[in-house]
DNA sequence: ATTGCTCCTGAAAGAAACTTTCATGAGCCA
DNA sequence: TGGCTCATGAAAGTTTCTTTCAGGAGCAAT
């Protein structure tokens, strides 16, 4: 038996059912009723306690026990726990993922919106993440860390990204500044040296306001990286440095949401990256925004619960 | 206590998190540990002993075993089973939530950067779909579809959230204005009558401004509309509709950029839900305002690749 | 056929997990 | 301030699970 123990033991349960049918010609007697019950009734079963079950299957509780060790548990409440799972994992996963490109319709409850547009925003941060190309990711990082200061250029939606990413270098301590208009930024040229970089975000690549402004600071030697949707643009062909994300929009959605979202991850995982590359300086910068915060929001309105409440997410945080 | 046992009770627990979490303000000090406990780790929780969950939460094991029964659930080991039956159901216990936790450390490469981020991003979207209380959700779309002025009001990090909700709403013909400090708010506040709304976005729902001007509007009646990240805070007791995200936090994020996109996806699941009760009217206002930056945007630089590019995103857009 | 061995099996003792009871003390209203 | 209600956790009580142990079936060798 030992050696069955050991075989099944490394796998991690994810088809248990399966599992107790192959092994099922080298079951004893005893283990073959319990497998045979467990089989023809996985749902009344992952209701029983084990006393039941012994009851059902016509065996010893003892003779249970052993059954759920030899399948690699550590006792029946853990098999069971197995079982419930198992259960509820083949009850329901028959209809998930299809549908993404379905989008909204009239008759679309609100539940159904709600499911709707978060997984095309999930996806959109996914396959961005699987197709940013890594190594323009380590150059744009480079490029920033050498940089005295970072110039950030983006329009209306991708302006509030810009001004995200200006935030997020300055709390970091890093030299940074975001224009949401065109004229604005070529007023500001003069600013920016070579071996500094500007990062222009566009979705389409195309407005011809974002392209004028990477035309021009570009010929002023300085570094430009462009993080866009399209694959090959005017923009695209401009850049030193292209970061691209992959958002699809789907109807009803003018506001190009789930584009701003997989920006905003691009932004996020360069700075994050940045952060690290300066870990021992960073974590100073950031702890004084962090407190500096702190003092103004605590001020009142603490009660307990939200204290020990806090406290309690911090401690998980750390905890797994 | 037992009006609310009765009223859990009759649901099936299809939605345990979710219930959890909507039921969160009618919980005692003891359950709101318990509850955050539950919803902040599912995983590990399903896998503790009554005992390990009493310790992990602050709590004691009898009142683990009154919020079991709370619920609707018999006792601990029925709350369990349920709990390990919607993790499976949910798929919340694959690789990808496991590796949350272990935040990023000094050796990640760029690579692993970009995968552990862009994991929290879109796990933060998802559970803040899966989460997002319905009932709540189709309450504030009526509101502000019965507003003649919607006001909105988030700081820093939120008030880029608050400037694209903004954005989305004009867009779409919806008087809409966005406010990024409580001084500009404060003022502005007759601007809003009864039976308008305020959007509040603040992700501790702590910050003593936010109290501040929520308290401010909402005694003039004004519906108080409040999008956070915390169960229960002096902010979520104010508020008339709270929508909550669910966004942990990773280290080195000083950002709280996952709370952010959790956020933009609910902004963005409201206004496609508005967008949709006005059907017909909306469509042409959207088409106004495309023509007005198509115009602007194709004026020069119109190589054949980017036409196909517009082309198709234009496509995809009013296709699906 | 009989002996002796192995190893499955279930009963019962022992351990662990869960539930109920009850005293305490915090919060609230008069 | 006093009396009330009610949430809370410690500990006793109950249920569920695990381990131990003795009985006995199957099988091989003599």
């Amino acid at each position: 038996m030992a050696k069955r123990v050991a075989a099944i033991q490394s796998t991690p349960h994810t088809d248990l059912l399966g599992e107790i049918k192959s092994s099922f010609r080298s079951f004893h007697a005893s283990e073959a009723l319990i497998a045979t019950a467990v089989l023809n009734d996985p749902v009344g079963v992952s209701a029983m306690k084990i006393s039941d079950l012994a009851e059902h299957s016509e065996t010893s509780v003892a003779s249970i026990v052993r059954f759920s060790k030899a399948m690699g548990f550590k006792g029946y409440p853990e098999f069971r726990m197995a079982l419930v799972s198992e259960v509820s994992r083949l009850g329901l996963n028959n209809k998930i993922y299809q549908e993404l490109d379905s989008g909204i319709t009239v008759e679309d409850s609100p539940a159904e919106i709600i499911r709707k547009i978060s997984a095309a925003d999930a996806l959109a941060i996914q396959t961005t993440a699987e197709r940013l190309d890594v190594e323009s990711f380590a150059q744009a990082v480079a490029a920033w860390d050498k940089a005295n200061l970072i110039g950030i250029f983006g329009l209306v939606s991708s302006g509030y990204v810009a001004l995200d990413l200006q935030l997020k270098l300055n709390r970091q301590g890093k030299n940074a500044i975001a224009w949401s208009d065109a004229h604005t930024a070529l007023t500001s040229v003069s600013m920016l040296k070579p071996g500094d970089c500007l990062v222009a975000i566009s979705h389409s690549g195309t407005t011809i306001d974002v392209v004028d402004v990477m035309q021009e600071f570009k010929s002023r030697g300085i570094t430009v990286i462009l993080i866009t949707n399209s694959l090959r643009s005017t923009a695209t062909n401009l850049a030193d440095i292209v970061l691209h994300t992959s958002a699809r929009e789907t109807t009803f959605r003018s506001g190009a949401t789930a584009s701003r979202i997989a920006q905003l991850t691009v932004v996020d995982c360069l700075c994050v990256a940045l952060a690290q590359r300066n870990w021992s300086g960073t974590k100073s910068a950031l702890d004084e925004s962090r407190g500096a915060i702190g003092a103004r929001s605590g001020r009142k309105a603490v009660d307990s619960v939200k204290a020990s409440t806090q406290q309690t997410k911090v401690r998980s945080r750390g905890g797994n």
